[in-house]
DNA sequence: CTAGACCCATGATCCAGGTCCAGAGTCAAG
DNA sequence: CTTGACTCTGGACCTGGATCATGGGTCTAG
């Protein structure tokens, strides 16, 4: 099987990917890339592998995970024996960050929405409930 | 009425509104707060509606305004004319905003869940169903 | 062979929303 | 009067995730 046949330029990967190439070399830097084969010229050349990798980076990175936890993720797939628990462990972390931010932001949602009802769009200003409950006491 | 009576200092301002010193100054670069009177020493003086402004900014803030738009906020705020009617529409542009976050929020944890319920929790990497998803051509 | 497109490394810059620092002046209690 | 806490200005620095600029080398179609 060759895995590691075909040889791409940045340029290229970047076109396929639909990533920018100063973002796939701030990867590289950031340690979510190996450095690639280069050539005599000093061009980066990259396989198919490298295509893989970075739609692995773009797709956990739409999930909301940082570059760190990308980073371990790739680690961790790597891991033959802890991997597949420690990442199942990684998503569920994520997945409860995500919970958490979703209520949070219903609460905010609650509050405002109440708040827009509650406002006619007209009159004084010491009278609008927006205007007033960002300036009271009231606290949610 | 003397609304205007009291002089803190930046400190004690700092320690009622529960918000840094150079946070406070920043915001009045920041044209969020008006430019403080000044004692002969050029200590700020303020009063207490500066206590109601700060945190007329911190709800703001809370509910997920930028300062940009608290900046609005506070100027609209001062309008007796259009203030109220501007005022609203802010707010139900943030809410719409806080609402679309949630949908995509929603979308994010249901297709990580479904990944995380997927997962057995060891095996292979290669048959990790979260490792797969980030690596595989499927696009939700 | 040359023009234009591509690539290299290094370092600076951006965004928001602050935070921190140095060096100097001020205030209040004892 | 002294000491310690407070404040002043101006500017540097921070986070995360890139993006841009500079000045140069390389590749390829015509």
């Amino acid at each position: 099987m060759d895995t590691q046949t075909s040889s791409l330029t940045i340029g290229a990967v970047a076109k396929r990917v639909g990533v920018a190439i100063d973002t796939i070399r701030y990867y590289e830097r950031e340690g979510l890339l190996p450095e690639p084969v280069r050539r005599a010229s000093g061009y980066r050349s990259y396989g198919e592998g490298t295509i893989a990798q970075l739609r692995f980076i773009r797709r956990a990175k739409d999930l909301g995970f940082t570059l760190e936890e990308i980073r371990e993720l790739l680690a961790l797939s790597a891991d033959r024996q802890r991997g597949v628990k420690a990442v199942k462990q990684r998503a569920q972390q994520r997945l409860a960050a995500i919970e958490l931010r979703i209520t949070e932001l219903q609460r905010v949602r609650d509050g405002l929405a109440q708040l827009v009802e509650s406002c006619p769009g007209h009159g004084k200003p010491e009278e609008c409930p927006i205007l007033r409950a960002l300036s009271d006491e009231a606290v949610s």
